[in-house]
DNA sequence: GCAAATATTTAGGCTTACCGAAATCATAGG
DNA sequence: CCTATGATTTCGGTAAGCCTAAATATTTGC
């Protein structure tokens, strides 16, 4: 297998490009990655061509932007590196949830395979991070139950909550202050009639105050994992045998 | 105090003018400076003038180089992180002491102060690294026994060995399968009469199989602190307050 | 003291990864 | 069907860090 040569630069935009698409079904276009990035569109053009004749992407001119074999293989490789570092300072270092997104979005880049191995060895080699998102195995495999975005979701539902979004900071911390955090059980109870938001009962909450309302935007950041119904599974990816290990050349 | 932008690159040279004033006494010149950091002559020529427009270091044209306060204290910080990170990968992460240094070298860079310190806590704030080298405290100031270069003692010297060069992993391994590391008691025997190399004898070795001899590289690689003789002792940096923190911007 | 050898700097170029402005393509509304 | 609007790419430029080759300064040997 091919250890393309690979720079920090690469391995974001490749990240990002797999993030867009884990969740939503569709492809990412340029401008939306440039958005991500907090680059300029001439910039993802640039770049994008580039990883075309790396073999990481496929491109056609003025169409999305799809992940090749390979650049799946180093997508998941650098997935499985962030989440296992934020696994890590959290429960190692003692860093709050909401302090280690930036510190691993820098690390992800500069620690060693055998570094990683460690880590994940000494963790007992979690599949999911402090946020709830999966972390693949060394093979590229998920493991995570399936789930869908509270905003979602129809009133009646009930379930546990398993991902939040690690994106802003300061929303993690207004939810540990409501007392929502991951495995948190809730029922959707419903929407208030007019304005916005969403009714939700904390299921096992000792001090029960009845229903709260969530803002969209934190309804929107909080994924359901409906209780008893699935078990986790298991997604085989396409990459046969090992992740790439641009890293191990260091 | 002024939180000069650095690169990795200005982290690495300014480390390096230190780590060669540590030991010796003169200042570096351009072209050993360029042989360390595996760059042309031209490339630290361009470079020191950067660093000298930053205040990092003093520089006249076809002169040493001298760090300035400001570089010192830039230096003294690379070197906390990177002493600090070596010995955190042997005692938590299990590495063994020829693995940890070109892993520490990329991770000096990408870590942040807060990671740093976490470390630090973790370890129990340790004055030396695996090869006995010391690390500064947060404020620069250096804890170290007075030691002197096994290759430089006459006969009859005895004392433990302070200090390893961790620069050649091979001979690392080397003095491993001979018994030999840090804080190991032995005595300078004698030199062989023609020919080179040191004879030793460990004090302390359950397997007494007499003297040894050590080659020059060897002998030139490990530091001998005399037995009870003098206490540890502190060097004040000159440096006022607390070491720049270039990555706490990150 | 002066020429040859050595050390250092300068000059001109290269690569990576950015940018803003201009050109080009795609498509939605009429 | 055809244009206006927005999305995307192309073009010319910049900055950091490196390089080789050429120029210049210093040191050494006689
Ligand atoms: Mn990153
Ligand atoms: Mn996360
Ligand atoms: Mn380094
Ligand atoms: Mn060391």
């Amino acid at each position: 297998m091919k250890q393309t040569a690979t720079s920090s630069s690469i391995e974001d935009y490749v990240k990002v490009i797999y993030a867009f698409t884990e969740w939503q079904d569709k492809p990412i276009t340029s401008s939306v990655l440039a958005t991500r990035l907090g680059v300029a569109n001439s910039s993802v053009s640039e770049m994008v061509r580039k990883l075309k004749d790396l073999g990481l992407v496929d491109h056609e001119p003025y169409s999305p932007i799809h992940l090749t074999a390979e650049g799946l293989s180093l997508a998941l490789s650098m997935v499985r590196r962030h989440r296992l570092l934020e696994t890590y300072l959290v429960q190692e270092l003692g860093y709050t949830w909401d302090e280690v997104h930036d510190e691993a979005e820098q690390l992800e880049h500069a620690v060693s395979d055998h570094f990683i191995e460690r880590m994940s060895a000494k963790l007992g080699h979690p599949v999911r991070d402090p946020h709830g998102d999966p972390i693949p195995d060394a093979h590229g495999n998920i493991t995570m139950a399936p789930s869908h975005r509270l905003d979602e979701l129809d009133p009646g539902h009930t379930g546990r909550i398993s991902r939040i979004s690690d994106h802003d900071p300061e929303l993690l911390r207004h939810l540990e202050s409501l007392g929502i955090g991951l495995d948190t059980q809730l029922t959707v109870v419903g929407r208030p009639r007019f304005g916005a938001g969403l009714q939700v009962r904390l299921d096992l909450s000792e001090n029960d105050a009845g229903p709260q309302t969530l803002g969209d935007e934190v309804a929107a950041s909080l994924w359901l994992a409906s209780v008893g119904r699935h078990a986790d599974c298991t997604v085989q990816e396409l990459t046969g045998g090992s992740l790439m290990s641009p890293h191990s050349a260091q």
